[in-house]
DNA sequence: AATTTAGACAACCGCAATACT
DNA sequence: AAGTATTGCGGTTGTCTAAAT
């Protein structure tokens, strides 16, 4: 038996498997081997048909906003099935959309990353450090006044992604789960989100370990919000900005779309992907998480305590 | 100019589901 | 019904290239 190749696929060898599906269509994929037609298995045979060789396909394109909006949408509401979210993206495999999701929150935790100050630099420079998950910043509490971005700035060290649609306020749903968190670890599995259908309601979870600990949530009265929401006005349109999702002037006041919960199966399920489509044949303005976020973003975030001192 | 780093993309691997015998 | 083959999916790793140092 000959051996298998494997690594990138050449000009030559992509024609053979053209020419296999378009005689046999794109099934039999092993035979392609055993008829000695390539060296490939199966297996790689399809999956380069799949991803790379099928018509339609948009590669080399960038994701465009409204598909970037769209993966994030998808994603909140059916978790990393990324066959099932490419299916609502013409020309996209999941393959495209896995390796999108991938490189969006690694830009993400970099940023975060770097928004953390260092101690002993001035808050304007970007640690070059090599990140570190295990090493907590040194933080102080923050002081909360009511401002909006003081609000958000809050918030978005807690979350890397949200989900939200029309709705006048927020309310952001506490972790309790990870309250007394000093480091989230990589590999912990978080519980399922709980959504109340046509709940207007913003739900914000981290989608990777933060190199934060976690932050109790002050209020003006000086209550912990371990337990409570807190009403949030999206006057502040940043918050969600940053994190690839609408913000509130392109809601708008007219569209309206239950979300559904992120693990629901039948009924609940089928009726949360009509919801999304309907969403989708509706589109409201995305705004772009390509857009480049403000490295010093979370600049002025004032220090906070080191958890020990919670 | 050389080297390093980061991002994007391609491909592989293991596992599960499904189809086939 | 059981065993085997095939297909599909998601996670991970490898490769290439452009940008930064």
């Amino acid at each position: 038996m000959s051996e298998i190749k494997k690594g990138p696929w050449k000009e030559e060898e992509d024609q053979v498997l053209i020419k296999h599906v378009k005689k046999y269509g794109p099934r039999d994929w092993s035979s392609i081997r055993s008829k000695g037609l390539l060296q490939r298995t199966g297996k790689s045979c399809r999956l380069r048909w799949v991803n790379k060789l099928r018509p339609n396909l948009k590669n080399g394109v960038k994701f465009s906003a409204e598909e970037e909006r769209t993966v994030i949408e998808l994603q909140a509401q059916f978790g990393n099935k990324w066959a099932r979210i490419a299916t609502y993206m013409p020309g996209r495999t999941d393959n495209d959309v896995k390796n999108f999701w991938s490189s969006r929150q690694k830009r993400l935790a970099k940023i975060l990353r770097n928004s953390v100050p260092q101690p002993s630099k001035p808050q304007k420079n970007i640690s070059k450090e090599a990140p570190s998950l295990t090493k907590v910043p040194s933080l102080e509490e923050p002081k909360l006044n009511s401002s909006a971005e003081e609000r958000s700035l809050v918030v978005s060290q807690h979350c890397s992604s949200s989900y939200t649609n029309n709705f006048d306020t927020i309310n952001i749903v506490p972790l309790p789960e990870l309250a007394n968190s000093t480091s989230l670890p990589f590999d912990e599995e978080l519980p399922p989100l709980e959504f109340t259908p046509n709940e207007k309601r913003i739900c914000i979870w981290p989608q990777f370990p933060l190199p934060f600990p976690h932050i109790p949530v002050q209020t003006n009265f000086g209550q912990p919000l371990e337990h409570q929401e807190l009403p949030m006005k999206l006057e502040d349109n940043d918050l969600l900005d940053y994190f690839g999702q609408l913000s509130a002037s392109d809601i708008g006041g007219n569209v309206q779309v239950p979300l559904a919960p992120s693990c629901s199966s039948g009924q609940d399920q089928r009726s949360s992907e009509i919801a999304v489509k309907r969403e989708l044949e509706y589109p409201l303005t995305p705004d772009s998480f390509n857009d480049d976020f403000p490295l010093d973003m979370f600049d002025y975030i004032d220090p906070l305590q080191s958890p020990a001192g919670w």
